[in-house]
DNA sequence: TTATGCGGTTTTGTCTACAAAGTTATTCCT
DNA sequence: AGGAATAACTTTGTAGACAAAACCGCATAA
């Protein structure tokens, strides 16, 4: 068994368990675990974004023929965190700064919505879990561990749209956030990430209380000032290309 | 060249282009035709929901290997048009009257605000598109042809997704909709589908004359009524999966 | 008569090999 | 010396074959 990078995963009974939070379509099929570590390791900026994903050396380093490689990138490549470009491979995305705005218009849209009904439905079990999940938050920022901190803002986000119960909004969810990841790899220039924790605790006491308005408002800010963390200043279609080539 | 079930493709140099309207996520990659025939023969209800799709029958159907249809199955399952159970093999997709309710609430969510969007930004020529695709569905409901109505009438609401411009809403909205075709076939009870035009001829004016709220409530009028031409009355989930063991 | 166990058949899952396309480096010509 | 064409190499695309799992029918026993 070849194990290098660190990316490891395990063939139990339900591989789909890997992940910390529950994948929405999760499909027991067996190239889940490759998918599942690809994934993690894309979205926790392990592997940064234009990386090329050569088929074989995937197949080595997982020790699976290339026959479970290329599903689990054709859907990597569907969630759009890989790119294939036919007869070239595949390569980690790069989305760009239009795609990017984009996500962050349909996260405004649709997270204040799944917000709301969290609030409406949350159980006193779902929001002692949602508070703990904001301990870990608070001990991983003070402890400047910048990549579980990443990961445990994007969970927090997972965690409220499960409370939302709603299936359909979850697997978008759960769609941006990975593309959010992507995003603030190539985006982000703030450094200091404390500004967040706040705006999380109070969206915990508005689903606490069970204040539908006030958590979706909440969250509606939450994003705008995640999307003020980034770098997404006008630049023409056409200079993006052109810059692509240049740098290639 | 085997042919049957009135099932065709070419394999023009781009084909993408098979489809009415354009795919979001369109990859030039060799298995498009057939998960473009197939998507297009579930969207328009030539295969019923729950229906087999065995590999070699497909292979056999388009003259192309197996290896052409597994990729094409697995994107049709990633958009949750076919189930893959591991073993067993693909099937038509039939989605839960809880899954029906929740495709419709978000639609609910998402095609005002794209609606809003399009009214924002229609140009004088996708107007003109739009009214064209109107006229060509008060023709199929003239002629009483129920698979063109239907394709058309989704088609309406694709062509507004196009003029908001906006990836990642009308990605959302494509497979909203496809989804939607599903549930058209298994939940449909009312057959006058003449209510509809009205709503349709009313959303062009609002486009047409850039009232994005107006747009917005005509369109999620528009939906509630859509949804009231379903049969979707409570059943509990374990009694769903109670009749579906039995009947299968 | 009904239920259970066994075996054949069908269908899917995976691997290996070969073909085609792309990329890179080298060489030859200007 | 610089650029273009060609050749070698690498990587992906596709087909075929084999193995494994599930399904169907039949026989046998309670």
């Amino acid at each position: 068994m070849i194990m290098s990078r660190g990316i490891e995963f395990n063939t139990s009974p339900n591989p789909m368990k890997t992940l910390a939070h529950k994948q929405s379509d999760a499909q027991p099929v067996s190239w889940a675990p490759v998918y599942q570590a690809l994934r993690e390791a894309i979205i926790s900026h392990q592997i940064p974004p234009g990386t090329k994903l050569p088929e074989d050396e995937l197949s080595s380093i997982y020790s699976v023929g290339r026959a479970l490689i290329r599903p689990a990138l054709q859907a990597l490549a569907h969630d759009k965190l890989v790119r294939l470009e036919p007869n070239r491979g595949a390569f980690v995305a790069q989305p760009s700064k239009q795609e990017a705005r984009e996500i962050f218009e349909a996260r405004a849209l649709i997270e204040p919505k799944v917000a709301a009904l969290a609030a409406q439905v949350a159980t006193p079990a779902a929001i002692k879990e949602l508070r703990l999940h904001l301990e870990h938050e608070h001990s991983a920022t003070q402890a400047h561990d910048d990549g579980a901190a990443i990961k445990l803002s994007a969970g927090f986000h997972m965690a409220i749209a499960d409370i939302a119960a709603h299936s359909i909004f979850a697997s978008y969810v759960y769609d941006l956030l990975s593309r959010s990841s992507l995003i603030v790899a190539l985006y982000w220039k703030r450094r200091d990430a404390t500004c967040e924790s706040h705006a999380h605790h109070a969206l915990v006491e508005a689903i606490a209380n069970h204040k539908p308005d006030d958590a979706a408002n909440l969250m509606r800010s939450h994003l705008v000032d995640l999307l003020s963390g980034l770098d997404l200043e006008l630049v023409s279609k056409q200079d993006r290309t052109l810059s692509d080539m240049l740098r290639k």
